[in-house]
DNA sequence: CTTGGAATGTCAACAAGGCTGACATAAAAT
DNA sequence: ATTTTATGTCAGCCTTGTTGACATTCCAAG
């Protein structure tokens, strides 16, 4: 070691604070996210769409009856670039969108039967890769991903995720 | 529960691989993997460069000298994507590249001083928050992280990524 | 009722960063 | 001598992000 830069050995157990440890750990994310992305584009290029398509078909799924500004926000994309995308998938009868109820300027996002279709399609590739790495890495490995996951996040996106968490889609 | 898809309630401890569990795996690493990139963004952006200028220069850090066709097959783009970047880069005198001893075809590149000052601000970035994020989960938390991580890469990635893991950059 | 502002949509233009295809050069390998 | 490999470069295309400008619709406050 040696080298010295911040996160040294403390008195304790620190080990796994070292520079050498985080750079594993930057890395297994780079590489993992690859993986993570991979199956989904498979079938998405199939399509004509890209990711984006499906980060949209993934969030009106769960959240039936979303507006496009909460879409936005979770996103985290500009109205523009998501109209683009929403209006592909709505010309190709992937999603509808209903003029709100109580307040009529706001549009309501809903799958069709063909966009839940596609939807289904895409999250079970996405499954089928976590259901694997789950299964190999093991309950307690798991519990310790989440963790480090959601203390990654942003604040305000950590605080939008725990909302949802446990919400039923 | 019950809507079983796949994934049920097997003889042993099998709750971590329903399709809820999942689904907020996958949530979880959208949405840390915006974070994971965020603090690095904001130097980029101050820079003119992009995340592709970061990887490159990540890359070339971690094996210095290494050839245009390693670094193509470790960041799995194409080399006129990878050229157009490592042009800049050498341009601004981040890089520099050397025409190979052993095999004059090859160039072997090289973070100059400037190069490596900058890698160091974006990658002390990006550690800052991995670090907070492990010292939030604690070791135990953070040994599953890795762990799922890898598991979720693709085969021919996860033999390059631990071919490397553990050498010193 | 009128007006201000919010929510949405749309058009245009631009940039980053992927991609393919084609071609050039130098040097190694056969 | 020929072929293959490693690299660079030009041109063009696509997706997806960005701004800016402007229209529409409609709630809400004066």
């Amino acid at each position: 070691m040696a080298e010295g830069h911040g996160s040294a050995i403390g008195g304790e157990n620190l080990l796994f604070l070292t520079d050498e440890q985080l750079r594993k750990g930057i890395e297994a994310m780079f590489f993992a996210y690859r993986g993570f992305t991979a199956d989904p584009d498979r079938i998405l290029e199939a399509h004509g769409y890209g990711r984006a398509h499906h980060r949209a078909l993934h969030f009106i799924n769960r959240t039936h009856g979303t507006t496009v500004n909460n879409l936005l926000s979770t996103l985290g994309v500009t109205k523009q670039s998501l109209n683009r995308v929403l209006r592909t998938l709505i010309k190709d009868g992937l999603v509808e969108s209903r003029v709100g109820r109580t307040d009529r300027r706001e549009r309501n996002l809903f799958l069709t039967t063909q966009g839940a279709e596609l939807e289904r399609a895409l999250s079970e590739a996405q499954r089928e890769r976590m259901r694997a790495a789950y299964r190999a890495a093991g309950p307690q490995a798991v519990a310790g991903f989440r963790q480090v996951l959601e203390a990654m996040m942003d604040d305000e996106i950590r605080r939008q995720y725990q909302n949802v968490r446990d919400r039923r889609p």
